[in-house]
DNA sequence: TCGCTTTCTTGACACTGTGTAAAGTTGACA
DNA sequence: TGTCAACTTTACACAGTGTCAAGAAAGCGA
């Protein structure tokens, strides 16, 4: 055997990323995601010890294939702080729906299974240290409120894009993402940048 | 029998309260339930017919003995728009610590339990009451930014004063409480509240 | 061509927690 | 004394995860 058609395990990444994407993570199990990469259920579980893996092994594999980190270090290269902070919004908003379903899946987990909760995490990570680029960009222009840490601004930013956040908002409350972006762009520049005068 | 000690039913409620306040909503058991009450495990299926209803019946408690309407209904009361919605930040941030454990198991079940998650709709259904409340008090004042239509500003408050907000930011981001509820109030004041020129 | 190794399949099973079912116990009350 | 309601005890069905062990099948080297 060795090289199938496709091998294995990308086979079952795909399968996991498609049946999350259209179920939106919701009741997608070992044995959906065997049946659609057309393998076993034990075969998933000689690629991945359990499901927390695979859910975080799908993640990594989505973000390689969107090219996530591309698009977030993008964001970093714009002139000043508030065109960065815009771009950074922008480009980590643009991502949300398209993780969402393993996102959900991870997060469902997270309660009951540690790796579940650290493959979230980690996640979250990379995220964090956009805003907190974009805060750090604030401060050297001397743009971020003036009364208003950057550790404390980091995390309203890191609150206000968080994935619950754009569940409530375009999921559950029927906002466009459009509408969404913008609403978020705006608070975003609300609450962290300093009014002129 | 009848009129044992306590009545059975409050006493499950009771015991549902203190362990999902304890152990912070998660890991608790219909079992674990019944033995905090000092009754079997089917005792509570005589009371309640499953753990959603449990759970909301829990939140029902907590509210009552909370008098949590009454709290809500009181931010109501301040005078212009710009109290009414600080009163009203205040009461309702300082209410989500004290149902987070019931809150946080409900929202766990959302995903499969539909029974959970209509309990849990219904609870956050008289927070979005008290958020367009608030923001039709900004409107009437003529406090409320112009160019922010007032459906979109209840939903933005609405996001604001999640429970996952709350969650990211003093459970798991480590702010104080006092910290917590500031950072709201400032950011729900720059983001729905026109600045004066 | 033989045998070894790797990958995968098949089928069975342990475990956890929810919910159901049925028979027995106990105290209140008429 | 008998009946009713509330409760206990025991057993079980069910779903989903993860484990285990016995094969099958293809590639590969000798």
């Amino acid at each position: 055997m060795s090289s199938d058609e496709a091998e294995t395990r990308p086979r079952i990444l795909e399968a996991a990323w498609r049946l999350l994407e259209t179920r939106a993570g919701q009741g997608v199990r070992m044995g959906d995601i065997a049946r659609e990469a057309g393998v076993s259920r034990q075969a998933v579980y000689l690629h991945f010890p359990n499901r927390a893996a695979l859910l975080g092994a799908t993640t990594r594999y989505i973000d390689e294939v969107k090219r996530v980190d591309d698009r977030l270090r993008a964001s970093r290269e714009a002139g000043d702080g508030l065109t960065r902070l815009d771009a950074f919004v922008d480009a980590w908003c643009g991502y949300i729906p398209e993780i969402y379903g393993v996102a959900r899946a991870l997060m469902a987990m997270q309660d009951d299974d540690d790796a579940a909760a650290e493959a979230w995490a980690d996640r979250m990570r990379a995220m964090r240290e956009g805003c907190a680029a974009a805060v750090k960009a604030l401060k050297n222009d001397g743009t971020l409120k003036p009364d208003l840490p950057a550790a404390a601004a980091t995390d309203l930013l890191a609150m206000l894009l968080s994935v619950r956040n754009w569940e409530q908002l375009v999921r559950d409350g029927g906002w466009s993402q459009r509408r969404y972006v913008e609403a978020i762009k705006r608070m975003a520049r609300d609450s962290l940048v300093a009014t002129k005068i």
